[in-house]
RNA sequence: GCGCCGGUAGCUCAAUUGGCAGAGCAUUUGACUCUUAAUCAACAGGUUCCGGGUUCAAGUCCCGGCCGGCGCACCA
């Protein structure tokens, strides 16, 4: 058999059933529409036929009879999950279903695989993330949820570009993987000879930009880390950063709840969701408390990154976690506030001043140089957005990376390298400016209410299967 | 990486204390001129994830491996 390379498609289930609303049970419209979609179900009854069609804007039913169809008894034998193009009709059956009455027909695809029980689906989860195509025709679920992520990428893009952002490009090739606390993804470059990194965040290239002279910039891509799969952590994720010539971190956390709960407007119409069965409020603006408050709350006495770090070290020990020698109390006070904090912050709240210590492209807080004016934002337990007035003083940048040289030669496994070009960018002057790292996997998590980031990915890594 | 749970027909799932491996849907064949997961009848469909072991007998018990889900760790 041979299929065509093409079809004079004309029409889409969804606009039928809407403008042929009014068309009453019975009624024949005299209208002529070529569809094409795939067949969801097909039921015979002697010298008629009724399909259901989907295509991607819904469905639609296929009337099929004996003495109008084109080769009728042919058509009876589809099977389920083919791809048919149909010229016919408009009409609206005795009982009710608005349906093309199929005058003549053509497979375009026949499927040589089912897909899935017509009922249940299919819910292997191996099944449907190894063979996503599968997934998404027999489970609506998948499709509303990536569409979700659709749409909140097209609302992430439109608001950025309201802002008078400008959407650039960076390098995922990078013969220093830097900008974040990560292991990367090594390759090699034959021509060159050389190894590189794939990126674990777009940082650094974006502020190069600022300095350049694009006062704002904002790139959603990939980046990549190597490691722990988990329902929230997929190795390859999307970022979105944007940075801001002459704003603070301030300014920037009212940029991210205003983007944030803007998103969720576009896309769901509210700000006011479930999430996993309780109720979640994207609305602005959040609250904003310091890491120091939280964590003294959580611990019931004050602490803060002044604290001696062996007290630090005893609270962090008392609660199960184990303390590393090059931690300093500014690490302790960060490991405090996710030991005890962290997991309960429900409603978005953006936690604020972190210690300088484990922050080296963070600008130093005006009122206290042991912390930096640095925002991360959670939900549900996660963290959603991490943003920071940015460290624009180069012997500053240089002095901080050569502290995290220091934590990786006492056996630190995640730190910064020391990027020299990246100090020579800063020397060229870097203006004022505030950065924001948020998760669009992780948004478009809360937005679908899914609780595994693989819902929201296409194809999310898995092992691969050898025989 | 560690722990718990799971893997049975193309899909969704059963299988009692270890005792002949089953159903629905899909496929194949037939009936049926308004169906809606159509209905009815019939046929066919299996390396029970893989490899060992215990036993008269293993889908079931034991050991190892593979893949997945969840939790922990790492992290966003």
């Amino acid at each position: 058999m041979t299929v065509p390379y093409s079809f004079a498609h004309n029409a889409f289930a969804a606009a039928l059933q809407s403008s042929y609303d009014h068309l009453a049970d019975g009624e024949e419209s005299g209208d002529t529409v070529m569809v094409a979609g795939r067949l969801m179900l097909l039921r015979r009854q002697g010298k008629l036929a009724f399909a259901t069609m989907r295509d991607s804007s819904g469905e639609i039913q296929l009337f099929a009879l004996d003495a109008v169809t084109s080769d009728f008894e042919e058509f009876t034998k589809l099977h389920l999950g083919d791809w048919v193009g149909v010229g016919g009709e408009v009409v609206r059956t005795k009982r009710g279903e608005l349906s093309v009455k199929v005058a003549t027909w053509v497979t375009l695809a026949a499927a040589q695989r089912n897909f899935g029980d017509k009922w249940a689906g299919i819910s292997d989860f191996d099944l449907r993330y190894r063979h996503r195509e599968a997934d998404l025709w027999a489970n609506p679920m998948s499709r509303t949820t990536l569409k979700r992520r659709n749409d909140v990428m097209r609302a992430v893009r439109e608001r950025c570009w309201a802002a008078g952002f400008m959407e650039v490009e960076t390098p995922i090739l990078n013969a220093i993987a830097s900008g974040s606390d990560a292991r990367p993804f090594a390759t090699h470059h034959n021509a060159l000879d050389t190894d590189f990194f794939l990126r674990i965040a777009p940082e650094l290239w974006l502020k190069r930009l600022v300095v350049g002279g694009f006062e704002r910039v904002f790139e959603i891509g990939r980046v990549f880390r190597n490691e722990g799969v988990s329902p929230r952590h997929n190795p390859e994720f999307t970022m979105l950063e944007i940075y801001a010539a002459y704003w603070n971190y301030e300014d920037m956390m009212v940029f991210t709840e205003e983007l944030t709960a803007g998103v969720a407007m576009d896309v769901l119409g509210t700000t006011e969701i479930e999430y996993q069965g309780r109720p979640f409020s994207f609305a602005a603006p959040w609250p904003r408390r310091t890491m120091a408050e939280l964590a003294s709350e959580a611990v019931g006495t004050d602490v803060s990154v002044h604290t001696p770090r062996e007290q630090l070290a005893g609270m962090l020990e008392e609660r199960g976690v184990e303390v590393h020698r090059a931690w300093g109390a500014g690490r302790c006070l960060a490991e405090l506030f996710e030991a005890t904090c962290e997991t309960s912050l429900w409603n978005p709240i953006f936690v604020t001043d972190f210690p300088v210590e484990i922050s080296p492209l963070a600008r130093r807080h005006q009122g206290d140089p042991e912390l930096v004016e640095r925002f991360e934002s959670y939900a549900v337990g996660r963290e959603l957005s991490n943003g920071f007035s940015e460290l624009v003083d180069p012997l500053d940048q240089r002095a901080r990376f050569e502290d995290q040289a220091r934590l990786a030669a006492e056996g630190e496994p995640e730190t910064m390298h020391i990027d020299e070009d990246y100090i020579k960018a800063l020397e060229w002057g870097l203006p004022p400016t505030a950065g924001l790292g948020l998760g669009i996997d992780r948004l478009a998590m809360l937005v679908a209410d899914e609780s595994n980031i693989r819902e929201v990915i296409a194809f999310p890594t898995l092992k691969p299967v050898v025989d």
